[in-house]
DNA sequence: GTCTATACCGAGATAGAC
DNA sequence: GTCTATCTCGGTATAGAC
């Protein structure tokens, strides 16, 4: 059961506070789950207050995934910047952390994968343009760091190979996160882990 | 727009008739997205009909769900008897290539890892049960193939290393499956493979 | 076991006063 | 912009005839 949890930031525009009530509820119960009376009383409004701010559910929905796009890849692009001058051992890790980091702790992650996965049908065709997007930034970001560390001489194995198995990675321990408490995860993680690095270091 | 697929085999019993044209509908729209009209119209009969077979929605979907998790864990089973006495490296492969068939082309595939990752609230808890018999099933499989592996000199990683990192890669492959075309996803899982299994031959 | 009819509810959405 | 009141629709579920 979950409970109502009141958005109070009252220095917010009431759009902005729709829409950080409602994410978690999505993330959480999906978009058929999710009713519009549960969002007005997170907020802490009544329902039909939320028409003059969204056309519909739908309308809501959607401004909320492009959002949660946009986060996704600010998130890319700052651990570009941070992790600028180290090894690529270092590179690739950190970035398997700090996106397992990402995706456990905001719900913006939550949302972004479940309805990677089970789009509403309707707005299949839709999300799936926004998904490509973000997935090309990511494959941006490993495409340069996993050619560096070729030059580096830190890996021996084919680019290619190297990136899709680092995304399989990623995709494989974030999936876990749904099923495995944070200590096995953890555990799991740098296994999975090690055995990536040993197929790519030679 | 799902289509109406009418369940015809007449020879079933109704109760299982209900099941297999239920099974999809959870499986593409989810528990709340799916109605008992839709289903019954599927089966061909009307609404209240399916009252007597089942008690009530949820009655319906949990009975749906044990099938599934019984279906993953004779696949397994098969698995096993099937490829007894090749390599280490192709019992790991044809493993990988049969699990990805078999969550590709089975709705009950399709279903059982939705829910593994996105619940219905409610039914949370008991299906963690199920899916964690699910799991251990695979474990267990694993861990004879990896053990003999590692008798034969196959493999020179950790065993712990080697099952978490493939499982790893079956629940990273498996979530490609989504979004990605056949063809590309069968790329990205040969690459994926091939980084895996240079990790662990040595 | 299956049907028609219906109860009951909550959903998304709109009208119109303030 | 927010409210109360209301509309319409479709959901789950039940009653009771056949």
């Amino acid at each position: 059961m979950l409970g109502v949890t009141t958005v109070s930031s009252t220095k917010l525009p009431m759009s902005e506070r729709i829409e950080r009530a409602a994410l978690p509820l999505f993330a959480r119960k999906g978009f058929e789950g999710t009713s519009l009376s549960k969002i007005a009383k997170c907020v802490g409004i009544k329902k039909p207050s939320l028409y003059a701010h969204f056309a519909s559910k739908e309308d809501l929905f959607f401004a909320i995934l492009q959002k949660v796009n946009r986060d996704y890849r600010d998130f890319l692009e700052r651990q570009v910047q941070q992790h600028g001058d180290v090894t690529t051992e270092k590179q690739l890790y950190c970035l398997l952390k700090d996106h397992t980091t990402y995706l456990e702790n905001e719900d913006l992650g939550l949302l972004f994968k479940r309805f990677m996965l089970f789009p509403p049908l309707v707005l299949r065709d839709t999300f799936n343009e926004q998904f490509i997007q973000s997935e090309e930034a990511l494959t941006n970001v490993l495409l340069e760091v996993v050619q560096e560390g070729k030059r580096r001489g830190e890996i021996q194995a084919d680019p290619d190979e190297v990136i899709d198995a680092y995304i399989c990675l990623l995709d494989g321990t974030f999936e876990q996160l749904f099923y495995y408490s944070k200590v096995e995860h953890e555990q799991r993680l740098q296994n999975a882990w090690r055995i990536f690095w040993r197929g790519i270091h030679g």
